[in-house]
RNA sequence: GCCCGGGUGGCGGAAUUGGUAGACGCGCUGGACUCAAAAUCCAGUGAUAGCAAUAUCGUGCGGGUUCGAUUCCCGCCCCGGGUACCA
């Protein structure tokens, strides 16, 4: 048989749509295997090979898991707001919607052409209204939520207790209470706002000369605008818990412990010399207080016009406006040194009474602890930078005894040098108040300074995070619209359920207003509401960003239908939660953070069934591809490049060039299009490359010639089980059904544990050996084809039916390995002698050790291998190795 | 700086409760077929020495444990990713 793929593919492709193949049916007595891929967002560049990479992977595990029994779920779909179609918008007026829906089209096109298992009649779409509409109501559940932190759990908003005083104190107090409480609010937020671009930019579109990454024009400028956020902070104890029993890669969790940041310590009220204000500053070293010489709170603190003489109040004034200049960059760069200015004003140390300065200075951020520290120079390194600048003093009250060279302690006592690691106490004594924690170290340290603070009233054990409140709102007109009304007497409300979903307006232009305002705002007609009392309102008018589609689109696809609830609660308690979700790295945190939190919100509504959203996350790795540069480094585009021999050279100037790994890039004119691959060679040489590359989290580079390697083996596959003398009836060889057997389980095993390339690999070690032996029984080949199936569907379905069979070979069961056609009958043992081996031994399996040494020693090439030494020892390993020691 | 990965032939990569290093594929070399080429099929292919049998070396570097180390321990070097004044 000629391979001929274009047929056999479109052959198999039409008869799986035909026949719904893939139809998931929530049937809920079968054993159940949700099994997702981080759906894309369809850019008009099409698909790129990295899709089809995490894709072919599940599309695999699916069609083994649906041989072994189970019920799938292997859903797509699209991720499909975004800034692309918007600024095409800008660029041409296309409505987004329209782009939208080409790239949409083109995307699964491309992906259909791959023949991957997708139950399409499950397809979602984050900007169709029936989708958004519940996106929309999930937000409305998190204003409606808060957090009880007494049960560590999140209630709705009308569990929440008023305090007397507040409703006594009027409407607008309880409002303003219960505003503080809700998971999302709306509130003040200091952003990045492009004058050019007439919109605010995310932290990292601002490049470190303070450009704008977008326009390349420096009109960057730092303003506080109302936004929506989302107190994910309150989370972040769960979110750190939740991680321990996920079967996650390591690397992953720790990205997101690391990101939440927990860390442990104490708030200690300093008390301020000449006024009744206290100084509350957060430490995770509350043993170092006695060294505590002066103290720094934040420019935006709000202590420090309070505190600040007269005297200090122009260098002050100064300092916080060139901070309040400085990009967040400038301000966070290391490598530029610690700038600061006294305020005049004095604290008290709590501990040994101590009068210390109290000093401004941007080396401490307003956002993390209390804004506010106390500084130990001689026991942190950034505190020791700024006292040798400002020449405070720099106390050392802790001993690192042996722990390094006399000259460095020598220094380290005379606070001439910085030591953060563990010693003993000295010089932390004070009698009056009954603290001697000289010679501890510092783990009881902290434990007993802590415990005097809290008798002393002085201070409290606390945790801090490192994790920030989400900011949800984006000046962009291709996003979903809040369910929100601004009323003109500062009221703000919330659409009804019934009300939803609130479509976006069709507007002229894209352009965002002219004082960062969200392009919602050009839309009068939507934009101006007014209720039955005829009080007016404005609709809010940013949208939310790109996460909210993708927080909850895997509980969607549970039900993609349903328009009166987001899924059936059935459904959802039946497939969550998700057993394998197959996605980039890049998403290790934020898409990853974010979608767990929402589902602890909905968790705790008890609207989803578990606590975790992802039960096994796989990251892949990047394709990248070749690329080559000269000896200076300058890329070269690989249209420039003439190989020969192994070496690189410029097409024009003959320079050298060598050959490196780098990102795809049009620039480099090495980006390599899926639908080339697949008119070229065929679907199933794509996917079958794509596994057979590497491992599936390694990032490995891209060959046109490993494409046509497992073209190749295809070719081989069609060739022999094409033709019919091949395949015999009768009893199978022995040694072919030893390489059929060890193939069902090699293949079944790697399956399972997501290593593909070894699974391919064996399955070529198989059709060689067929190849060697000349035929087969049709029974071994109907055997192989369903090993073969997930991998190559099309060609497996193809042979399978030529061989008979009448249904397809994706409603068949996985084979059974037989263990006794594994079993061999003789083990060749490597004789080594002082851990070199000499020989190989043949004996037959199931020796004792002792029978093995016998033999071994028995053999003429054992002796001429003694001759002239003793022997020391043998060691036998049965079924291994002989290893006799020699002297 | 800190955290997490990773260094194995010309290349992508196999092999770890310590037990024959280099499976499989690419590339390369030789042969068959062909007027020739491509394609295909067969054979060889870690390095060095040798006609060969064979020997020595060999999993980033330096030590250690062991009968035996790619695998375990200690100390380094290099590459990739993340993060960054979080008190």
């Amino acid at each position: 048989m000629d391979y001929n793929f274009k047929e056999i593919e479109a052959k198999w492709q039409q008869y799986w749509a035909d026949n719904n193949s893939f139809k998931t049916i929530d049937d809920f007595s079968k054993p159940k295997f949700y099994c997702l891929d981080m759906f894309p967002y369809p850019s008009g560049a099409g698909l790129h090979v990295g899709h089809p990479e995490g894709y072919t992977a599940t599309d695999i595990v699916c069609r083994y898991k649906r041989s072994k029994g189970f019920n799938v779920l292997h859903p797509m779909g699209w991720d499909a707001f975004g800034l692309p179609a918007e600024q095409y918008a800008i660029q041409t007026g296309t409505h987004p919607a329209e782009t939208t829906q080409k790239n949409c089209d083109n995307f699964r096109r491309q992906i259909q052409s791959l023949g991957l298992s997708y139950d399409w009649d499950r397809e979602i779409n984050t900007t169709d209204p029936s989708y958004f509409k519940w996106t929309q109501w999930i937000f409305t559940k998190l204003y409606n939520t808060w957090f009880d932190a007494t049960d560590g759990k999140g209630k709705h908003i009308n569990e929440l207790t008023i305090p007397e005083e507040i409703s006594k104190a009027g409407k607008k107090a309880v409002r303003e209470y219960v505003d503080q409480k809700r998971l999302a609010y709306y509130g003040e937020a200091q952003v990045w706002y492009c004058r050019t671009c007439k919109t605010v930019c995310a932290n990292e579109e601002v490049l470190n000369d303070g450009s704008h990454e977008k326009c390349g024009t420096k009109e960057v400028e730092r303003r506080f605008l109302k936004q929506w956020m989302l107190r994910i902070p309150h989370y972040a104890e769960r979110l750190l818990e939740g991680l321990d029993d996920l079967d996650w890669p390591e690397g992953v969790k720790e990205m997101q412990r690391n990101w939440i940041g927990r860390s442990t310590g104490a708030e200690v009220d300093f008390a301020l010399v000449g006024t009744d204000k206290k100084l509350k500053v957060y430490t995770t070293r509350p043993d170092t207080l006695f060294g505590a010489t002066y103290m720094v709170v934040a420019p935006e603190h709000e202590l420090v016009s309070e505190i600040t003489t007269v005297a200090q109040k122009s260098a002050v004034a100064n300092y916080i406006n060139s901070a309040a200049m400085k990009s967040e960059l400038d301000r966070t760069d290391l490598s530029k040194g610690k700038t600061g200015v006294f305020t005049g004003c004095y604290a008290i140390n709590p501990i040994n009474g101590a009068k210390i300065p109290v000093w401004v200075a941007d080396y401490v951020l307003m956002g993390y602890g209390t804004g506010a520290i106390m500084a130990v120079p001689a026991h942190d390194h950034r505190d020791f930078e700024f006292a040798q600048t400002y020449n405070l003093p720099i106390v050392c009250i802790l001993d690192p005894e042996e722990g390094v060279d006399t000259e460095l302690r020598r220094k380290i006592l005379a606070g001439e040098a910085c030591w953060s690691e563990d010693g003993a106490y000295i010089n932390s004594v004070n009698k009056n108040i009954g603290i001697d924690i000289n010679g501890l170290s510092k783990e009881k340290g902290i434990e007993q300074v802590t415990s005097w603070l809290e008798s002393a009233g002085l201070g409290k054990a606390t945790v801090n995070y490192k994790l920030r409140d989400w900011l949800f709102s984006r000046q962009r007109y291709w996003g979903e619209p809040f369910p929100v009304i601004h009323w003109e007497d500062g009221d703000v409300t919330l659409l009804d359920d019934a009300e939803l979903p609130l479509l976006l307006p069709e507007v002229e232009k894209y352009q965002p207003g002219e004082t960062g305002e969200s392009p919602l705002s050009n839309a009068g007609e939507w934009l101006h509401v007014a209720d039955a009392n005829g009080r007016k309102g404005r609709r809010e008018t940013n949208t939310m960003p790109q996460w909210a589609g993708s927080c909850w689109y895997y509980l969607r696809f549970i039900d993609p239908k349903n328009d009166s609830a987001p899924f059936a609660k059935a459904k959802e308690n039946y497939w969550m939660p998700v057993d394998l979700y197959v996605g980039g790295a890049e998403h290790a945190v934020l898409h990853l953070l974010y979608s767990r939190f929402w589902h602890k919100v909905l968790f705790d509504l008890g609207i989803v069934s578990t606590n975790e959203p992802f039960q096994k996350l796989y990251n892949q790795g990047m394709i990248l591809a070749f690329a080559y540069e000269t000896a200076s480094g300058s890329k070269v585009p690989s249209d420039m490049v003439t190989e020969k021999e192994g070496k690189y050279s410029h097409n024009e100037t003959g320079e050298e060039l060598h050959q490196i790994v780098a990102k795809m890039s049009k620039s480099l004119k090495n980006v390599v299009n899926p639908d080339d691959v697949v008119e070229k060679f065929g679907a199933d040489s794509l996917r079958l490359y794509e596994m057979f590359i590497g491992p599936l989290d390694a990032t490995k580079p891209w060959t046109e010639n490993g494409v046509k390697g497992v073209y190749n083996f295809l070719r081989r596959v069609a060739t022999f089980f094409g033709e019919k003398s091949n395949l015999t009836e009768g009893a199978e060889r022995k040694e072919t059904l030893k390489i059929l057997h060890q193939t069902i389980k090699k293949v079944g095993d790697d399956v399972e544990d997501m290593k593909f390339n070894t699974a391919i690999s064996q399955m070529m070690v198989f059709t060689n050996h067929c190849y060697k032996v000349g035929t087969v029984t049709s029974e071994t080949a109907n055997i192989f084809y369903q090993v073969l199936a997930p991998f190559a569907p099309h060609l497996a379905e193809e042979l399978w039916a030529l061989n008979g069979n009448l249904q397809s070979v994706g409603i068949s069961s996985w084979p059974q390995f037989d263990l006794a056609c594994l079993t061999e009958e003789v083990v060749e043992y490597p004789v080594s002698f002082n851990g070199k081996v000499r020989f190989r031994l043949e004996l037959p399996v199931g020796l004792s050790a002792k029978e093995v040494e016998d033999a071994a020693l028995k053999s003429d090439l054992t002796k001429k291998w003694i001759e002239g030494n003793t022997i020391v020892k043998i060691i036998v390993v049965p079924g291994k190795i002989v290893n006799i020691v020699l002297r």
